[in-house]
DNA sequence: TCCAAAATGATAACTGTTCTTAATTATTAA
DNA sequence: TTAATAATTAAGAACAGTTATCATTTTGGA
């Protein structure tokens, strides 16, 4: 980010869209979900901007999933659910925590690398899924 | 699959092929390394017979890493290194278990989901590229 | 106001993966 | 064995998400 003191309008209107929303959303729902307030905005600098967010670490990439990554602007160590059906995403509580420092310096040593972070996915069926696939099977 | 008794040939290559090696490859690694003893094999056969051991279990996914997507033989529920300068992952030793199972319950009761399976990736350097890297900065 | 750096829109290019199709191979049934 | 059928394949086109290019515009500081 060479920009030194503020976003520009377009580069903040990206920052904010991600960071109001918690469903950890493709470069391609930003654009559309901008698109109407920012008729001129192109696809193309939502994914320049987000990779610009990645260097900086103001935003995570919460993988690939389906064959889109998702984003994160909640930068805080949490886990995790995904739907394997409509591949919503659910954040975790953060009380949770899975693996304490010990257990990661005891890694460190044991693999002979060196732990930057981790991440911890569930995944499963989400509320909605569930119904739905028990209602499909009732018809059968 | 539909092939009831056996595997043909070049199915049963690329399944022994990714079994016989720990270093969670691509699709492309696959086709390079079986290239040399099957020269008609295309690369869509691999993709395709990855798809189908993927539906029936017989494979996992570790995920897309660095745009590739990494397969593994080794089905059991075990945990990731990846290292994010070279992309090599590592298998963390199978007797750590970070999640336990009334963990997950519970988790699955205050999130109303439904869990069938979880994942642990730990992303840092691996042992040689930290050496790289602290002989890098040396040099400068 | 002027300038250099940064950011952008439009779109072409790239890349990993999936799909299509015709041909080949394996399996089954008679 | 032979014919019918089903599964598998190679080759390459098609596809989709993402990145790169480049001319233009915007930005912030002098």
């Amino acid at each position: 980010m060479q920009c030194k003191r503020n976003f520009s309008a377009k580069r903040e209107a990206i920052y904010k869209i991600l960071s109001s929303t918690d469903s950890h959303p493709t470069a391609e729902w930003i654009y559309e979900n901008l698109k109407t307030q920012i008729p001129d905005l192109s696809l193309g600098t939502v994914y320049r901007n987000l990779s610009v967010f990645k260097e900086t670490g103001l935003v995570k990439s919460v993988g690939v999933i389906n064959g889109h990554e998702r984003f994160d602007a909640n930068t805080f160590q949490h886990s995790h659910f995904v739907c394997n059906c409509c591949f919503k995403i659910i954040d975790i509580p953060k009380s949770k925590t899975f693996v304490d420092q010990s257990t990661i310096n005891n890694l460190e040593n044991e693999c002979d690398v060196h732990i930057q972070n981790h991440n911890i996915t569930f995944y499963g069926l989400c509320g909605d899924c569930s119904k739905k696939i028990s209602v499909e099977s009732e018809d059968i």
